[in-house]
DNA sequence: ATACCTGCAAATGTTTTGCGACTAA
DNA sequence: TTAGTCGCAAAACATTTGCAGGTAT
């Protein structure tokens, strides 16, 4: 099985894509930190790496890394954007504490089966679906 | 039961916030529109009855709106906020088509009761969710 | 050499906020 | 009278783009 690296190089080469410190720095952080990032964090993290590095420079990154099939965006609606790990992590839906920001990835195949089922009777076919509940964590219930 | 102005005209009550006729023209505007409109059409639309109306009054009228209970923001990730019908109107999830933009409104009790026991599994108590299907709807698929 | 890449600053695009004037209650 | 509202302009906010200089291939 490639890896993650092996993918993104891959990518970059069929694209005409150059190699470049910085975006390595930013893919580095990024694969090394299991949880999700916004681009604020990651422009942080970077910066210990790559000191000079820009906002605007993370950014496009993570556009590519996104485009290479290796992150995803993520939106709680809290107005930022974050990425989760793609490659490698089989698809799932979110539970989302609207008190502590924590969340939880949960998977149920009936539910994405039913749901294949409910676009088919009207004739759609699903490319991608979101699934974000929104609630109150254990933790926070009991506050 | 009660009317969306009695229930506005309560909320308005309750909170101390005073009648205005841009406000009521904007919440007018949104009641008569089957549609999920955005607040840039909102905008224009109360112009119509309110010429001098300006961007920020249609905002704020909206949130007030909102939290009567009387709309809720969508969001189909295309960057611009939309806004529904709550009132009178059960819970539904969407069917987006990502080509033409259309939409369908679509309910399924089995996936709600599975998404609730999904979160109880987790101890999280759901408030409320967001189901989204992205896809093609049958016109894009045939072209 | 030639595109691609970078950091910076400026631009973007949507929504919100500050302010002095206005107005419903 | 007085606190909520208004329209306008400016601010906010996260992200993207333009550009001139730098760099991988």
């Amino acid at each position: 099985m490639k890896s993650e690296w092996e993918i993104f190089a891959a990518y970059l080469r069929k694209n005409g894509i150059r190699r470049s410190e910085q975006r390595e720095n930013v893919l580095d952080v990024f694969l090394k930190t299991e949880k999700h990032l916004t681009i604020e964090e990651l422009y942080f993290l970077s910066k210990k790496k790559s000191p000079e590095i820009g906002y605007a420079t993370v950014s496009r990154a993570m556009k590519v890394i996104c485009d290479a099939g290796l992150a995803e965006k993520v939106d709680f609606e809290d107005g930022i954007t974050r990425f989760e790990h793609k490659f490698g992590h089989e698809h799932h839906d979110h539970l989302v504490c609207v008190n502590c920001g924590t969340f939880i990835e949960v998977r149920n195949d009936e539910i994405e089966k039913l749901q294949e089922k409910m676009a088919k009777s009207k004739g759609f076919t699903i490319i991608r679906h979101k699934l974000q509940l929104f609630g109150l964590c254990r933790e926070c219930q009991n506050k």
